[in-house]
DNA sequence: CGTTTCACTATGTGGTCGTATTGTCAAATA
DNA sequence: TATTTGACAATACGACCACATAGTGAAACG
C-alpha cells in the first residue's frame, strides 16, 4: 500500500497543518464573515489558491478548524482531576477548585476556541447549528452531568443545574472575553495567572456550602 | 433664525434616525466589519448613497449609532432604585436584589447595547479605544463605585471590587449572550423573564452575607 | 529513465465592499 | 414668481471578496 510516510505526503500534511493553525486564529479574531481566505493565506505563508485547493470553500476550511479546536479539548479532559472514592470534605473542595481552575486556565491558553465559541454561540444560524450537533451538545451535557454530581455532593449549591452552569461559565469566562477592555481601562491583566486565581477562590467563597 | 420646524428639516431628521435606527441593530448583529452600509441601508428603506450622505464614513456612521445607543443608559440609569437613607438589612437586600434585576433587563431589553458592548470590548483596536475613552471608562468607574458602597453595607462579599464586578457581570449576561446556543441545546429560553429570575435569585443567595 | 501524478501557482470572473461624483427635483427663500 | 438650496438618487471607481481554471515543475513511480 502507500501509507509509508512519503516525503511528499509528509510535506503536504504540514502545510495542511499550518493553514489549519492559521484558520484557527483568524477565525477566532475576526468571526467567520470578517475573517478571508487571503489574510488566513497570508498569516499561514502560503498563496490564497493555495488554501482553496486543501480546504475548496470557506465554510468547510471553518468547520476544519473548528474540529481541530475541539481536538485540544481532549487534553482539558486529561488535565481534569477525578474526585476520589470516598472524599472527606476537604478533598471535595479541592477537586471542585482544580476543576475551576483547570477551566479557566485551559480558556486563557486557547483564546480562539473561547473566540470562535462566543462568536457563533450569540448568533443562531446554520453554523451554530453544526456547532451545537457537531460538539457544544456533548460539551454542554457533560457540563450538567458535572454540575448534578457536584451537588450530590454537597459541593454546590442546589437549584436548577441549567442556570448554575450559565452562572458559573459566565464567571470564569466573562472577564477572560473582555480582557482587552479591562486592561485598557484599568491596567490590569485579568488573564495573568494571579488574577485568575483571584477570581476562582472568589467564585469558590460564593458557591461555598450553605450561607 | 431657522429653527423653526422645517417641513423639509422634520423629514431629514426622522430619515436621519431611521438610518441610525437600522445601524444600530446591523452593528450589534453583524459587528463593524461585517456589516455594510448597503444592509443598513436596505433595513432602513434608504439608497446606499443616502446613508453615506447623512454620516460620511461607515466609522462615523458606527460612532453616532453607538453614541445614541448609549443615550439609552441614562433611562436605565433612571430606573435604578436609590438606596434608603437609613435602611435596614432587608430594606438593602431588596435593594441590591432590584439593582441586579433591573441591570438585566435592561441587557434584555437592549440586546444591540450587549452585542456592541461585547463585539468591541472582545477586541483591542482603535474602536475600542474610541468607546473606552467616550463611554465604557465611566461605566466602569460608576459600576465600581456601586459595588464599593454595596460592599460598606454588607451587601456584597469582602475582596476585590473589580474582581466582583467581573464576575457578577459575567453571571448576568453570560445567559443572554449565548441564549441562542441554549436555547438550540435545551429548547430552554433563557432570556424569558422567569429564566432572569432565577438567575438572579442564585446570583444573591451565592452573594449572600458571610458563610 | 521516461512517464505520470499532484502539490502548488498564475490568472481570471462575477460580485460586493466603502467611497466619490454628478445629477435631479421639490421645498425654502427673496 | 424666479432663484437658490439641499435632501436624495444614479452611477462609477478601485479594492477586495470567495471561488474557478489552466498551467508548472518536482517528486513518485513503472
Amino acid at each position: 500500500m502507500s501509507d509509508q510516510p512519503n516525503a511528499r505526503e509528509l510535506k503536504k500534511q504540514r502545510t495542511r497543518q499550518r493553514i489549519l493553525d492559521a484558520a484557527i486564529t483568524v477565525f477566532a479574531e475576526a468571526g467567520f464573515e470578517a475573517a478571508s481566505m487571503g489574510s488566513i493565506a497570508t498569516r499561514a505563508g502560503v498563496k490564497k489558491a493555495l488554501v482553496q485547493y486543501h480546504f475548496e470553500t470557506k465554510l468547510n476550511l471553518w468547520q476544519e478548524a473548528v474540529d481541530a479546536l475541539w481536538l485540544q479539548l481532549e487534553v482539558l479532559d486529561n488535565r481534569l482531576p477525578t474526585l476520589p472514592e470516598a472524599p472527606n470534605a476537604e478533598q471535595e473542595r479541592g477537586y471542585i477548585r482544580e476543576v475551576f481552575r483547570q477551566l479557566i486556565r485551559f480558556a486563557k491558553d486557547h483564546p480562539a476556541w473561547v473566540g470562535v465559541m462566543f462568536r457563533e454561540a450569540a448568533t443562531p444560524g446554520p453554523r451554530l447549528d453544526w456547532l451545537v450537533e457537531r460538539h457544544l451538545r456533548r460539551n454542554f451535557n457533560d457540563g450538567i452531568k458535572l454540575i448534578s454530581m457536584a451537588q450530590e455532593h454537597g459541593l454546590l449549591p442546589p437549584g436548577s443545574p441549567l442556570h448554575i452552569i450559565h452562572i458559573i461559565s459566565g464567571a470564569l469566562t466573562y472577564p477572560l472575553l473582555v480582557a482587552p477592555l479591562t486592561q485598557r481601562v484599568t491596567g490590569v491583566d485579568m488573564t495573568s495567572d494571579e488574577e485568575l486565581d483571584i477570581t476562582v477562590d472568589m467564585l469558590m467563597g460564593m458557591l461555598s456550602p450553605k450561607s
